[in-house]
DNA sequence: CCAATATATAGATAACTATCAATGTGTTGT
DNA sequence: ACAACACATTGATAGTTATCTATATATTGG
């Protein structure tokens, strides 16, 4: 897997992990800071920033620091923007 | 990655590789043998099947087998599914 | 029955990734 | 300055997967 033929197909790849949509589902409620993301997965500290730098490499949230806390939110933008490719490359045009 | 915490996380993996992003796309114009889709990508013969196979498990095609023939298509009520999950996943409920 | 053809399976391999423990970095309050 | 805390990075490991070659299976026409 070199080519990753596209952005798009690479957000699928980050929205093929459970944690990861776990986290997802959280941030549609609003923004939440790391910590609290971390406390309701059972995965370590290490691990969780593994997937946040993850997902906001492929722009699905956004982090805000503020002092020691870090707080993610999605990007709903390119949230849209991965329904419309996936209805685009699906429908005939 | 034992858990796939549900079938729509597996869909997403499924989705992840650009080679099947293709194939999705070529049967997004209506049904094709596999042996035209296999003309149209840079890939051996088994690695196909591989891909087919995962995009039969997973929903996103249909096979319709007449023959020496495989006849692939959309499901569209599949794609249709994934994409309800992720506004579901996305949007404040 | 046999040859040709389409697809599937088996086995191997290289690349990738989710995860962890250990440690580093940067910020805040005292 | 220092201790405590939130988060990032490093290095290791086990599991997964996309790909190939070789081979098997199944169907069709002669």
């Amino acid at each position: 897997m070199k080519d990753i033929y596209n952005e798009n197909t690479m957000i699928f790849k980050v929205l093929s992990d459970s944690n990861r949509i776990k986290i997802i589902e959280m941030l549609s409620c609003g923004e939440i800071c790391a910590c609290t993301i971390l406390e309701k997965l059972n995965i370590t500290q290490p691990t969780l920033s593994h997937h946040m730098k993850k997902l906001e490499e492929s722009h699905l949230v956004y982090v805000r620091k503020e002092g020691l806390w870090s707080y993610y939110s999605l990007n709903k933008k390119q949230i849209a923007n991965i329904l419309t490719y996936l209805i685009k490359i699906t429908y005939d045009s």
